[in-house]
DNA sequence: GTCGATGCAAAGAATTTGCAGGACC
DNA sequence: GGTCCTGCAAATTCTTTGCATCGAC
């Protein structure tokens, strides 16, 4: 849960304490959730687990780092389903990039990742006038126990 | 622009009778601006259109309306970028499915298509133990006419 | 005439902004 | 000691719900 969830922490403090004019503590923990979550969370999430580990910190701060993070490109805003926008890691350089499964009966959410797929992806990407930074590729539809049980479960 | 949205039209006003107890004229235009529009609309622009068009519509109804054609599996709300959900059309049996470019810097939502792209998102389908029913893939970074001005322009 | 469809207005959820006080260099 | 960071609260945006009325069958 630490793996590569620590060096991207580690990756997050230095390109912060680079490019930013003060080292506040809400904005340093915010990375360290992060990190050790995996990401995939939402702000309320992530405000939550500061919570858990006895550091809270205002939504409004939530927010402002998390957009931050998304300017200097250490997260990337998902949005899936209606709900509200997760924040996936990314990773350092050019790392794994993960693609997401929804669950329309349960609503969990599951990354998964497909080598052959990313490269299909690509390919298509350089095929466009646009100049792709990124992508996100989202599947809907039922995980394994949701389509065992009967409908309306 | 009536090409396949008139298709579609014709089929969701089917679906849509086939399926409903009365059929009120509210819910019918705005599969109609759907239609005409082709989708990818947001629900204030449905309702723009339908002022434009001298059938002012209620936003609830709009929200209504948008929610019951995508639980008829006739069209499927896109989460893109931070703004309102956009609804896009479905198809009516398995046809062109498209994706989406994303302009970061001016905004503007390009739809696209790719054959092989297209096929190489079914084959990862397949290989999920999940029962896949829709999928969508967003690109974003910079149109070709933002990728040719110079940064903050 | 009945019951679903519609529209207004109020409620609700998610996110942003304004401002006063606290923390870092 | 000035400036950025933080957090509360109010504002904004997007969407849903309650309820009285209208319209289709």
């Amino acid at each position: 849960m630490a793996g590569d969830g620590g060096d991207w922490t580690r990756h997050a403090l230095d390109v912060l304490d680079a490019s930013v004019q003060r080292a506040g503590g809400a904005r340093r923990a915010i990375v360290e959730v992060l990190g050790a979550e995996g990401g995939c969370l939402t702000a309320d999430e992530v405000a939550e687990r500061l919570r858990e580990r006895g550091r809270p910190v205002g939504m409004a701060s939530v927010y402002r780092a998390l957009t931050l993070l998304a300017e200097l490109g250490l997260v990337q805003p998902v949005p899936i389903g209606q709900g509200p926008v997760r924040y996936d890691l990314v990773a350092p350089s050019g790392g794994h990039h993960h693609h997401h499964l929804v669950c329309d009966r349960c609503g969990r959410l599951a990354p998964f990742m497909d080598g052959e797929l990313e490269a299909a992806i690509e390919r298509a990407g350089a095929r466009l006038p646009y100049r792709v930074d990124w992508h996100d590729l989202t599947f809907r539809g039922l995980c394994p126990t949701c389509s065992r049980a009967p409908r309306r479960g």
